[in-house]
DNA sequence: TATGAATGAGGGTTCATTCAT
DNA sequence: TATGAATGAACCCTCATTCAT
């Protein structure tokens, strides 16, 4: 599922046959029914664990480690953004979290399922966002939901652009984009 | 060829048979292959012509207003955000211009064709960027091409969310994001 | 659509692929799937036909030549067996009809199409049948609507075991069947 | 396998899968391979069966009921008629012997054998027509071949229009058909 | 006896494309 | 310029069957 994954993001949903998926996999066409009952299967069963990975490697993160040592909105903030940041980057995940980021033709019923959960993830952003403005005290001119969809767009891009052997290391880029969010892009 | 633009978008472009484009034109399959000779002559148009109106109504208005009258760099940015998101919110432009953010199966010379001017627009977003933080003397933390890239990812992120016909004006929005991208989102 | 329906016929409707039916047609499946959108429409459309023939060939001429000329309704009804007959055995009409003997798999609401047709059809016979009972004037134990299930039902299943190179011909079988049914198989 | 007649019978054999009759039996795929060879071998087990209930519960009880007590042609030509039909009504075996009425994809071995015995019926129909007309010693018009499968068909074409819980009962149809038979529809 | 993974052939259908007209 | 018949390859999926366990 993970070779699955693999080559939808590589050659994108529809131009990947099951043939080649099944034989990535060394398998018959008929063995890979076995497992999965259609490719839109698998491809919402890529989407669920996308969301999963998400879900366990940065929400809930931060919400224990609120849990364990009480820690500020602001450390939370620029925790979530690392942690956001290191998913998109992780190799092992990234061809997996990537497919989210792209509209791919899922029956509606399933695709309503996935979009609940993006939508929860934004709103779990939006609050800690509005948590860290109403901290600071001074009235902020950014709503949070707008904040959020901001934050979430620019990390979600990077897999657009962004060479891991580049020379912008992960770690330089978490302190960007945490920088930028938090202070702006030119000050 | 709108057409066909407002037909990949909303179905997928592997979703979008020539029959779909032809009967949308109330052509037959063969009229069709009279205007265009390939599947992928059509994208490739599509896509060449949404690089034109964002060149057109984005980097040629900042580049003119510039020409016609000095203005601050700052000024100039200030414009280019909105220009940009005006273009992804356009009602009779959005659907082409959106094209643009995923990646369509083109054969890889036209593909680089795109691409070279996908970079040449973060290029001049990037230079823009670098001048005013120049004029604002002080050394930023944020290189200009990080702070292009996040600018150009929250922008075109912004057709994954938002609804027309919600609270959130679009005037309401070039302000938001301007505010995020020039003092942060919890200033 | 001829050919179809004697593929149809001769290794059964599941049995015959539209490979089959194609390469009988000297004509690639694509092209078949020009004339026709589905395996279920081809054959709904010898259904339909099938259909069109047993009224055309049957029902229509004993209703016309009651009109030209005024007949009794007992010269009517052995008209009727005579041409159901017929029908069943022509040779040119007989693979097609015959589809209509046997259940194939069309869709539920095709399905109905035939179906209020075949009734129609027997609707005709009871009628006729009931007709000819009143004439007689003497009261029948036998119901118009038994009595034409069991006509359809005999006629039907001749195809079954009819050999049209046996030493039965077709007018003898004619008088065999109007006989008993007229005064039954043993009088 | 009473179970896998009542698929085949509902939904055509080969609209049937094994899956379809391995799930029906909640046993897997490979239990069902157990007991039996093969789907062809299934089907013929149940033709096989759908004889065996027909010769035993029709023929063999007018044989038997000849021989504890002579009775005469005709009564025995009524019984079978009225026994024939009750298995073609019966609930518990309508499915399985109705399956004789169309023609299913066996293999031309095992078809034969169906076929064999089949004739076999109908040769036995024959004869007690002929006895019956012999005892009557008027010259009947109608050979008994042609009454024989007159008879047959009538009787096999009820499962296409009777309904069990209709207004007519089942002793009602006997003895409309019986009428029918021995002195026709409109007498 | 029974399972379930696996196969390979084939099914119906779609589709970009061609071409005679 | 436009049509529509035709193609051939590919696609997703199903299914009877096998086999190690």
């Amino acid at each position: 599922m993970r070779t699955a994954a693999r080559l939808f993001q590589q050659r994108g949903y529809d131009a990947t046959s099951m043939n080649d998926v099944a034989a990535a996999l060394k398998l018959s066409k008929g063995g890979l029914y076995h497992h999965f009952q259609s490719k839109d299967e698998i491809l919402f069963h890529i989407m669920s664990h996308a969301m999963e990975i998400t879900e366990e490697r940065v929400i809930n993160v931060v919400r224990r480690i609120d849990i364990s040592r009480p820690v500020g909105a602001e450390e939370r903030l620029r925790m979530l953004i690392r942690l956001h940041i290191e998913v998109v980057l992780s190799p092992e995940d990234r061809e997996i979290t990537v497919m989210l980021h792209e509209n791919h033709p899922l029956p509606p019923s399933l695709r309503r399922k996935i979009n609940v959960r993006k939508k929860d993830y934004v709103h779990f952003v939006e609050n800690l966002i509005a948590e860290v403005q109403k901290r600071r005290g001074a009235q902020s001119p950014v709503t949070p939901r707008a904040a959020a969809f901001a934050l979430v767009g620019m990390i979600n891009w990077i897999y657009q652009w962004y060479k891991p052997d580049g020379s912008l290391t992960g770690d330089a880029l978490v302190k960007q984009y945490t920088d930028i969010f938090f202070h702006g892009a030119v000050g």
